[in-house]
DNA sequence: CGCTTAGTTGAGTTCGTTCAACGACTGTGG
DNA sequence: CCACAGTCGTTGAACGAACTCAACTAAGCG
């Protein structure tokens, strides 16, 4: 376990920091880079030829960034800031060397990934069967739940993105996803804040959204 | 290599069949078993509480089942058969033993994660921004493309689907999917066969989708 | 032969879109 | 300090895509 630590810390190469609105990878290059997120909050995007936008998830601290890359080659999403962001840079050519020597870390890469999958899962559920009132709900209760489960000193958690996002998130128009926000505050689950939004009720939002809730789960080191 | 295959071998613990229709994985429950698709057609979905459901990906010949039970714990979504299916049944409980003594093979089951990772990308941005006749296009070419890469003697390939799976696919309700299939049947891209699609042109589906296609790769031997 | 499953089609309704305009706020240069 | 542009959020009106309801055909099977 201290061996795994220390190789962690050998494999880590630097910090990178980087500011909001800043585009940290690119869908269609090869990044030389995998990075964790340390603080701050980012978003995975793809987009069609035609400018169509959506957002595919959401990255939080402790979130590996560029896995994909790292495994397969090509990145095929691109990655944005939502807030400054500071992230630890990992040698990506050195993976094969964590698998070898230290399969209980190569066991949590996989962990990640598969716990990724999982929040795909529940994105695909809601953008092909929940109703625009239950998508906002599920997305906000989601986001609000991710960060609390980081929030150790339980401060008032503010989701940093615009109606702009929520709308590429959720496969909505802006013009509509305004009114459905307008309608959550106004049954009061949630407060708006430009650039930002503020869950009042969890469990408010979960019952709209007909969602049960993230699994609780300890998170690997790495 | 050979060390390997020794061990892949050994890891098997035998093989099952699955009739057309049978729910291999249940939402909810702790599987015991991870397996390998051999042959046949399979998917995965989630549903709501009310009955609405949402299929997430298909399984093809070559794909990991159970992946999310065996390293997480709890299966969230299930799997059903599209064909007859042959699996390949694993010891979910050997499954460190794998990434201890064989660094490469865990290797294998990470990319196989991030590959599944990033076609539930590519989901992602159809259901959220892709109009209907661009996501059955999508889905067709999608479900062909992937049937191809495995199909070594070129045979002519019948992807085995009812019309409401495409619905649960795509987020439509059955009559606007049998209305938008009957589209691209009119323009001479897929053929209907009661049970079964049949594509036509692939150029045209993709095109008709925006659609890149999957990228090359070669596959791990797990 | 009736029963079930899969697919088809039309008519009316609902949900979400597009277009358009406007208010509030922020930063920037004159 | 004010004028101006730019971003973000808000709202109404008209339109269109997709839904629901409902009826009907065709095929397969006991």
């Amino acid at each position: 376990m201290p061996e795994e630590l220390r190789f962690v810390s050998s494999f880590k190469t630097g910090e990178m920091v980087a500011e909001q609105g800043a585009v940290i990878l690119s869908e269609g290059t090869h990044s030389a880079h995998l990075y964790t997120l340390l603080s701050g909050w980012a978003f995975r995007f793809k987009t069609l030829a035609d400018g169509r936008r959506q957002i595919l998830n959401y990255i939080l601290p402790g979130d590996l960034v560029g896995l994909q890359g790292s495994v397969i080659g090509e990145m095929e999403h691109s990655v944005e800031a939502l807030s400054p962001l500071v992230l630890c840079v990992f040698q990506r050519d050195r993976l094969d060397e964590l698998f070898g020597g230290y399969p209980g870390l190569g066991f949590d890469v996989t962990w990640l990934a598969a716990q990724q999958e999982r929040m795909l899962d529940d994105h695909l559920l809601s953008l092909g069967r929940r109703t625009a009132l239950e998508r906002a709900a599920y997305l906000l209760s989601f986001l609000h739940q991710r960060s609390l489960a980081l929030n150790i000193r339980r401060e008032r958690i503010e989701i940093p993105l615009t109606q702009q996002h929520v709308a590429d998130t959720l496969g909505l128009s802006i013009v509509h996803t305004n009114k459905t926000l307008r309608k959550l505050a106004g049954l009061g689950l949630v407060r708006w804040l430009g650039r930002a939004c503020e869950v009042l009720d969890l469990d408010g939002l979960m019952k709209v959204a007909g969602w049960e809730g993230l699994s609780e789960r300890k998170r690997p080191l790495i």
